[in-house]
Formats: structure tokens, sequence, C-alpha cells
DNA sequence: CCTATTGCAAGAGCACCGCTCTCGTTTCTC
DNA sequence: GAGAAACGAGAGCGGTGCTCTTGCAATAGG
């Protein structure tokens, strides 16, 4: 009954939660280039060397940790959507930008790590993709619902400008809205984050007072250009 | 006559700009982040220690890098709209956003050193403000000569939404345009920034083939929202 | 013109980094 | 129980930012 001493696998995992518990808390005082795996053992009271038994390069790790942030993100916001009722997508789209934008403030490591200047000759591996559609899909799924739910006439249903625009994979992930709120579906996305990205790495100090009000007010304005309109 | 040697000012000056190309060159290698002292100064057949006699600090080299590519960055902006007839809004709004992309795709790494993740700990000094506002003015002028060359009726001119948005510093800015376009114009500096992020940190793979296209696609739409309605 | 001051490159050195290799020890597998 | 695999420790390699000292060359003041 005494061997509660946790096995070899068990122990391991353990282990590779710790390091990526501890580079997360180091790299929000550091930042991620600053991010050192030696700091990283002896936090844990490891040699350095030890840490490559479980990441066989600094890489490696920053690739998990990426990772992690994608699916850490994407779950806030799938989360935050469910919250909603599926008849109401302009608070549905409010709901998934919000909780993007406050993760991005609680983790901005994380976020500048994912969303800011990748690392040049760090190629992402394949795995690392499919995390990273997850918010996207969340505001395409938002999108696709509202006109799904209502397919009238919507803004602007100009002729095949999709095709024009040359998009791709778009027709199997936003099945049934037109072409042109597709492409601004990908401009309701860059927006978003844009905002995200210029309000945390501080390129709005001095035009921007109440970040949150604005906020507010860019959401409502992409809200209108995605979303078919409501029959009044 | 024979006195061509340098004074020590030219010998200076011309160091300094050595240090600052070089230094360029290897950040578009290996990045801001692997940008090493070390390696400049062993590029230029010097010893370490006597770059410092010319940036105390690698933050001091970042620091003139930065200043160098807002600066740069802001006259291609300046440059671009000059080319075109101050009647044409949108056209020189296209002119203004194009040579951003531009400029960005040819200086990936000077553009990840100014809008990419900003460096923790890393205090943005005073003076480079002023350089960084440099394009930022240039959209902004672009849409303040619009409204006034035709201050007839524009696009939604619903009450005083700036004052809720607690917008600063754009009243001296945007004189003459209305709240809301003020608004629309910080979504507009969004969103182009915003793309070219994407596009050069790689978020639009899988989803965006023909970049230029929808980059033509998204600067006449923001161009709409903006723009006072030319009258038909 | 000669001297005192200043600017500069060189070199050694400090503490840090990512990463490799070896060496005992422990744990798992057959 | 024996062999294999995983593990932590430690030394070591070449790299980093940065400091300090030393000797020389260019400037400035008398």
């Amino acid at each position: 009954m005494s061997d509660n001493r946790p096995s070899r696998a068990e122990a391991r995992a353990h282990q590779i939660a710790t390091i990526k518990s501890t580079s997360r808390r180091l790299m929000a005082e550091r930042g991620a280039p600053g991010l050192s795996l030696r700091e990283v053992a002896r936090e844990m009271g490891l040699v350095s060397s030890a840490i490559y038994r479980y990441f066989p390069t600094r890489d490696d790790l920053l690739t998990a940790l990426i990772v992690d942030a994608y699916n850490d993100l994407g779950v806030a916001a799938e989360r935050a959507v469910q919250r909603c009722s599926k008849r109401d997508a302009t608070g549905r789209l409010h709901a998934a930008a919000a909780s993007i934008r406050k993760w991005a403030k609680r983790n901005p490591s994380e976020y500048a790590l994912i969303y800011g200047s990748p690392v040049p000759g760090y190629e992402a591996p394949e795995f690392t993709i499919e995390p990273a559609t997850r918010v996207t899909m969340v505001l395409a799924n938002i999108i696709t619902d509202a006109w799904r739910e209502s397919p009238v006439e919507g803004p602007a249903r100009e002729a095949s400008l999709g095709a024009m625009l040359e998009l791709s994979g778009m027709e199997e992930v936003m099945p049934g809205v037109p072409d042109v709120v597709r492409a601004r579906g990908l401009m309701v996305w860059t927006q978003i984050f844009g905002f995200v990205s210029f309000e945390l790495f501080g390129h709005y100090r001095g035009s921007v007072r109440n970040a949150n009000k604005f906020f507010d007010f860019v959401v409502d304005e992409i809200a209108e250009t995605v979303l078919p309109r409501s029959r009044d």
C-alpha cells in the first residue's frame, strides 16, 4: 500500500508539466526570446542538461508552449460563444472577440508568442496548424450559423468576388455564406487580432483613451459587415 | 591636398552607419532577437568591445534601428501619397496602404522589429514616438483632406460618438472630420497593419491564396467607411 | 609647437546561454 | 533476474552581452 511512488511515465508527465509551467512563468517575466532552459532547470532544482531528456531543443519547448497557447485561446473562445444564444449572432461575435482580448491581456507573453513576430529560421511544425485554426473556426462558425439561420438577403450580394479573391479552403469552412461575406470574415478576424496586437503592443498609446469602449465600437462596426441584416 | 583622411567626427559617423547597416543585414538573417553585437563586430573586423564606443548597450543599437525603420517606412508612405492627385482620396489611400505593405515585404525583419512583439522590459524611449507617428499621420491626412475637400454629407453622421470613445489627441490631428469617421480611421489603420502582420507572419497561409487581390479588396472596403461618398 | 586631454581599438575576463557527452544509478521489460 | 532503456549529475565547447585595463592616435589649449 505504501507504493505511492509515481511510475516512470507519471514522473515524466509531471516533469514535462512542471517544465512548461515554469517556462510560462519565466516567459511572462523576460519574454519568449529571454526564455532560458538553464534558468528553467535552475528554478526546478535540476541541472541544465536534464531538461534535454524532455525537450531535445529549445525550439521544441517553444513549440509545445505555442500549441498549448493556441489550444488555451481556442477553448476560451469556444466557451465564451457557447454561453450565448445561438440566435444572437451579434452577441456571439461580441463574446468571442471579448474573450480573445481578455485572454490576450491575461497571457500577454503567450499572445506575443503566437501572434507576434515569428522567430526567423523557426518553422512551425505541421501539428501546430490545427490548434491555430481553432479560434478562427469559432469566428467563422458564428458567421456561418448566422447565415444559415436567416439566409435572406444580406449586405452586398455582388457577383462571385470570392473566386476573384482566390480564397482557399473557405468553401468547406463557411458553407452557404456569400463570397463577399467570406472575404469580410477574414477582415473581421484581422481587425480583432489587429486591435488586440495594437493595444497590447502599445501602438494605441496616445490615440485611444478608453480601449474598452473603442473595442465595443469596433466589434459593432465589423459585425454589421458580416452578419445578415436583422429584419425590421 | 592629401588630407583626405577622415576627421574623427567623420570616422565616427561612418562607423555608426556601418554598424547599423551591418546590423540590418544580420538581423535580416537571424531576426532581431538573434542580433549579436559580437557578430556585428566580427563582420566589421573589429573586436567586440569596440562596438560599445558607439552603442553603450544592445538596446541602444536596437533603438537606433527602430527609429530608422519608423522613419524609413514614414518617408515611403509620404512619397507614395505625394505621387497621387489630392482629389483622388481612394487612390491616395490605396497608394499609402500599398506602400506600407511593400515596405514591410521588403524589410520583414525591420517590420517585425517595430510592429511585432515588443521585448518585455524594453521601454521605447521618448524620441521614438515622433517617428512612429509618421505613417499614421499619412493615413490621417488622407482622410482629413478628403473631408476638407467635400465637407458634404458623409457616411453615418451620428451623434458625438467620439467623445464616448474617448479618443485622445485626435482633435488636432483630424480637424473637421466627424467623430465616427475618426474612430473608423483608427480601424483603417488597424486593418492595414493587421493585414500586413497576418500576411508576413504567416497567419493567412491556408486561407488566402491571392494576397494581392485580397489586399485591394480590403482597402476598397475600408476606404468606403472613412471617405465621404462621392457625389453622383 | 608642445603638452594635456580625449577618443579609440585591443584584449582579457565575468557570468550567462544552448547543447553534447560521459558516467553512475534507477526503473522498466522480457 | 538479466538486459535494456531512461534518468540526473557533471564537465566541457563555443557562443553571448558587457566591463575593465592598456596603449596609441587624434584633438584642443597654451
